[in-house]
DNA sequence: GGCTACCAAGTAACCCGGTA
DNA sequence: TACCGGGTTACTTGGTAGCC
């Protein structure tokens, strides 16, 4: 993969050492681990330009030999690698292609089997480099991703269609268009436009983005799906105007999680649906139907 | 590490019922 | 009867995990 400079990339060499510079501190939940990327030969402070791809991958390689006293839970590290991706930032492959070097499978054995680190030849490498991608910000992997992934010619080329000759994997953010909607509920980001008009309302599009995409540990989705269908009815406001508006989804899948809510347990991808519903009903009455107003939903003439 | 089956999510197509 | 909104079914696609 050719390493190219990014100049859309926001990330400097500064703020990375200001991540690694946080490295000595323990990993919530983690007493098994000991700090490795402060061995690593990171680039000065002095640098304030945008990284390349190629800069982030350095940065989570070991470019020093392996000291003998490091020891680094494999188990501990593969656990919490799988509750990242739970978190959906990237997807699995994506991240074993582009961050790891190594292909979806291989990262899916390292996560699955973890092996004893000392028994490793090649995979320790790998681990290292999990072991420190979990200790950067969450701010710092997504630029992180986004340098690696976003801006090179082969995720373009990919993304463009499926004559790639590399190995077929998956881009969250450019590729799928399913999983782009679903990161979009994920990751919080909001469905609603910023018509002109919203700036005059009492409540803000920034406001009512921070606390529609709000994260709820637990949504009864029966209950909030009687609770919108009732709702809907008494505003008639339409499934087609609610779905796209302010879910951001097709009218179809609306109709889906209202009449077919599966237990919050058992979803994934839809979470975001169902906690952005919860929120919607989390809204005053004055709110949501000022929202309505301005994002012109149907009949609202006779309201 | 390759192959493959399964699952989840999203959507198109179609149908049905209400209404003017 | 045409139109619109809601509901159902089948299909597509990507991610994951089992098997070897």
């Amino acid at each position: 993969m050719p390493s190219q400079s990014v100049n859309i990339s926001q990330i400097t060499i500064s703020e990375l050492n200001n991540a690694v510079l946080n490295f000595n501190r323990p990993m919530p939940s983690s007493s098994s681990c000991s700090p490795v990327l402060s061995s690593l030969s990171l680039p000065t402070s002095t640098q304030s330009r945008s990284m390349s791809a190629e800069q982030a991958r350095e940065l989570l390689t070991m470019s020093t030999p392996i000291p003998d006293n490091i020891y680094i839970d494999t188990n501990d590290i593969a656990r919490k690698m799988k509750e990242w991706f739970t978190l959906r930032i990237s997807t699995r492959s994506f991240f074993a292609v582009h961050v790891l070097g190594t292909g979806r499978n291989r990262l899916r054995k390292l996560l699955t089997v973890p092996r004893p680190f000392n028994s490793l030849k090649a995979g320790k490498e790998l681990y290292i480099k999990m072991y420190n991608w979990l200790k950067l910000s969450e701010d710092v992997k997504k630029e992180i991703l986004s340098v690696v992934g976003m801006n090179d010619e082969k995720s373009k080329k990919i993304a463009q269609g499926p004559e790639g000759e590399e190995e077929e994997y998956a881009c969250p953010k450019k590729i799928s268009r399913k999983r782009e909607v679903s990161h979009h509920s994920e990751t919080s980001s909001y469905s609603l436009l910023s018509p002109d008009s919203f700036l005059h309302t009492s409540i803000t599009a920034e406001t009512l983005n921070a606390f529609i995409n709000k994260q709820v540990d637990y949504v009864d989705t029966k209950k909030i799906s009687n609770l919108i269908k009732d709702w809907l009815k008494e505003t008639q406001a339409t499934q087609e105007w609610f779905a796209t508006k302010i879910l951001g989804r097709c009218r179809k899948t609306l109709n889906q999680c209202l009449n077919n809510p599966r237990e919050w347990k058992n979803l994934t991808q839809n979470k975001g649906i169902f906690v952005t519903m919860h929120n919607w009903m989390c809204l005053t009455k004055e709110n949501r139907h000022e929202i309505m107003r301005v994002y012109k939903a149907p009949n609202m003439n006779s309201h």
